[in-house]
DNA sequence: ATTATATATATCATTCTGATATATATACGC
DNA sequence: GCGTATATATATCAGAATGATATATATAAT
């Protein structure tokens, strides 16, 4: 997804600076995408010197000034175009796409090369890891500010049962076959 | 993972050349992890001129030159050294950690945007998608020569399982909420 | 006969990340 | 009270990787 169509998306949410679209990428977001301050604050202005955002600065005393970007019609028009446009192209991408860049199971690929004990340790630390990760997709109490808009949409609960789905299935097959790998 | 590991990774599975390489991350590979020819090629050099790993030009009449790079014991031991010390820097990446850039993710993310009718075909097509890679993944008939190593290994019959169980409970979970979408 | 696909290596502009720079505020332990 | 760590906030840039393109031929399909 080009990163001014999803800058505009996550600003279709509410008014937001770059620092917090950057903190949405740190949430529940994180584990389907990211973008870096290199990336969202160049796009940021860019979209701003072509009016589909606008941009007002609070000054802040000594602190850099807080750039609070907002989504203009010019920008809501041209972020529904390209997702109409692009919408096709995303089917075959991502969980189970061409986009998923596994180092974990590269690592299990060649797993064969590194000493029993050392597969042991990173198995376990996996289950450890990936029961964290359920807990934090199952997790409804509340969040801060930033994150709150995503949590009210329809989409975002789809995507976290989904998520959770997905992960109980691979924690479930990893106890029962890791046996396998050796 | 560093591109130079996973090459020698690929290599330590029997001699290859790099558009081989390049056709095993166009395999069951694909969904886990890719390198183009723009990193493979300058990568397999830079591996030969520190003795990584040996290569053999086999003149063919006319096509380029087909060369074959063969690991070396110094290459081994560099892939298994990088391996021991980085392996515990994945177990937080990939299929639920912080690699995975599902656009399908984001289109479902923003599909509040999007015509119901293309948002029903962008779902149909997104099973359908899925029902093959199933198939892929599930697949045990003769693969060609160049992917028939992978085939081999302990690991893979680990993943491509852990792969079919992930789809699977996608593909469930989809035909049974996607009705929240709306 | 033409078009598409496969073999095979190489290069490079564009893009993106991860790190760093800059500056301040606040919270925490001791 | 003092140092340390973390959070807020924007900006820039070296280095790395991709995707496209160039080059050249063979083969299969239409």
């Amino acid at each position: 997804m080009q990163k001014e169509t999803l800058c505009l998306g996550l600003l279709s949410l509410g008014p937001r600076s770059g620092y917090e679209i950057k903190q949405m990428f740190e949430g529940p977001l994180s584990d389907f995408y990211s973008l870096s301050f290199g990336t969202i604050y160049p796009t940021l202005n860019n979209l701003q010197a072509d009016k589909y955002v606008s941009c007002k600065q609070h000054s802040q005393s000594k602190k850099p000034d807080k750039k609070v970007y907002t989504i203009t019609k010019k920008g809501m028009e041209l972020m529904k175009d390209n997702l109409l446009s692009d919408a096709s192209s995303y089917i075959r991408s991502g969980n189970f796409g061409d986009q998923i860049k596994s180092e974990f199971f590269l690592l299990l690929l060649f797993s064969k090369y590194l000493p029993k004990e050392t597969m042991n340790t990173v198995l376990n630390e996996r289950v450890l890891y990936l029961r964290q990760k359920l807990e934090q997709f199952k997790y409804d109490g509340p969040v801060p500010g930033n994150l709150d808009a995503m949590r009210n949409e329809k989409s975002v609960s789809f995507i976290r049962g989904l998520a959770s789905a997905l992960i109980e299935t691979g924690l479930n097959y990893m106890e029962k076959n890791r046996g396998k790998l050796n």
